[in-house]
DNA sequence: GCCGTTGTCAACCGATTGGTTGAATACATG
DNA sequence: CATGTATTCAACCAATCGGTTGACAACGGC
């Protein structure tokens, strides 16, 4: 659908760090300092990531004092994953008729060059 | 599985001209030349484009004369698929859960604030 | 064997990204 | 109210990214 929010989406998840983070969130939730302990990079680092995160719509934050504990969202997996099967599936059933189509020229061969031409189009 | 392969798999679909070329290729396969018309910018762009999406295993390249024509490969997207699906039904699971503690706790209230101070490890 | 077509390589450019440090904000507690 | 804690904001930096143009390689057809 909104082709922004899925560019913001893969973008999120193009980073390993930010992968990690979805990993852990996906286990529990936890504040940006918890999260930051297992890398080698400052707090302000972890909490850029975070913003990417809830920017992308992956995660929110509650208030709980001066704690920020991030939650991952399940929903917007969804989306991603609705988006990769559409064409996952197109590309498969593409094959599968391909399939038929070799079937079908084994025995008429001309239709082969004729198919080449057409799809120069 | 493989981290950095799914860095360059999402990476390559966080930006929209692929995501784009990547919904033409599930239609059918098509040369670089041919990929490159609908948009404002040069075959070399298109060209580098491509190369992304072939690092990531998304598409690979024949030859055809001069020609290299593009074909999508739905295997990677399984990759894709299996690995958004784990978090996702990761999160949603414990989502459920929640509401299960939640229920647990409306007769409970001191439960509650045990598994705040217990999430601050 | 030369010409046109198709695509890649190379160098360059401005914008974005992931990281840093330092200051500022928001809150709970003594 | 002063202090410590948790987080964000701001400015900066090097590296990467998406784009450009120009040169070059590979191939088919006259």
């Amino acid at each position: 659908m909104d082709d922004s929010k899925l560019t913001r989406i893969f973008a999120a998840l193009a980073d390993p760090t930010r992968r990690d983070i979805v990993t852990r969130l996906a286990v529990s939730d936890a504040t940006v300092g918890e999260l930051a302990e297992p890398y080698g990079v400052s707090i302000q680092a972890v909490s850029k990531h975070i913003k990417v995160l809830a920017d992308a719509g992956l995660v929110t934050q509650r208030k709980d004092a001066q704690r920020r504990p991030c939650h991952l969202e399940a929903e917007v997996f969804d989306l991603m994953t609705k988006w990769i099967e559409r064409y996952r599936q197109q590309a498969q059933e593409r094959y599968e008729r391909l399939d038929d189509v070799l079937a079908e020229m084994r025995g008429d061969e001309h239709l082969n060059r004729q198919r080449q031409q057409g799809a120069a189009s």
